[in-house]
DNA sequence: CTACAGCCCGTACCCTAGTACGGAGTCAAG
DNA sequence: CTTGACTCCGTACTAGGGTACGGGCTGTAG
């Protein structure tokens, strides 16, 4: 044993069966083993693959990205320098949607704060915590805000 | 001045007219004053907006989602109760995501780390580093990796 | 005053990421 | 050995997020 059918892994990943062959097709997931009959045979590892797949999904990734970061393993002979310069892009862009994150979760817990801190309706202004936050573009605008 | 016309804005802002008023017509933007010509005037904090959308739809959030995230500040008179729940629900995902890209970049530095350790080619065998390495739908499952 | 860029609107089109469909082959249980 | 669940494949369809198109108005620089 150690070898899971096709509805198996979609099921045991969440995901639809047709989802599988997509990922197939779009080279996201390595085509694997037949049976004579046809069916195909995934490793146990495929569910921790579509996982990843779905989790990069989350966080904004395309699976055009996606298939370049499953990419950058499993290399076996590729030069070092060429893919460090491509892993180090990625820790950016990585570091860039963290740092996104932090502002906007930052925006969303002083609205809570400023929500329950006085009591009631109508008390509870919630204004544009939102607005402006976002320094990551590396340029602080100076805005002239006049009445 | 202060007051944008639908160009200047989507220069601004760093995007295409048409995605201006897709965005309006989705309710993202709010209808803009016009002039009497119909001439859209769009008032400066217009551009922190999108520029706003645009970061979060960066980090995973849908057009849908970014605008439950928007109608959340600017609330004249809702209650409070109602409007944590919905904005501590968010700040969890936000979290998730965060936690979510973390892992990743903790998986792609121990790369970048394999990789530059030892010097040369083929001693860069940059394994499963990003396998098996995300904790965060809250089940630890235990794995019997048999032979 | 007229030209030409810029704006208006509705509609049609495009790409991405799936989902669904349906006819044919497979396989385990009864 | 048949039946029902599952698999195969190719193709078609969908929803989300835009983009493009084209005909008609606007407004300002010459």
């Amino acid at each position: 044993m150690g070898s899971l059918k096709t509805g198996e892994l979609a099921q045991q990943a969440g995901v639809n069966v047709e989802t599988l062959r997509f990922y197939e097709r779009k080279g996201l997931l390595p085509d694997p083993p037949r049976r004579q009959s046809g069916y195909r045979q995934y490793p146990e590892e495929s569910v921790d693959r579509i996982r990843f797949i779905k989790r990069a999904q989350e966080v904004g990734f395309s699976l055009d990205e996606i298939r370049e970061l499953l990419a950058l393993r499993v290399r076996p002979g590729t030069t070092c320098s060429g893919v460090r310069q491509r892993v180090e892009q990625k820790i950016r862009d990585v570091r860039r949607k963290i740092a996104d994150l932090e502002a906007i979760e930052r925006a969303l817990t002083e609205l809570t704060a400023s929500c329950s801190s006085r009591g009631p309706i109508s008390e509870c202004p919630i204004l544009e915590n939102l607005d402006g936050e976002f320094p990551s573009p590396r340029e602080a605008k100076a805005k002239s805000r006049r009445p």
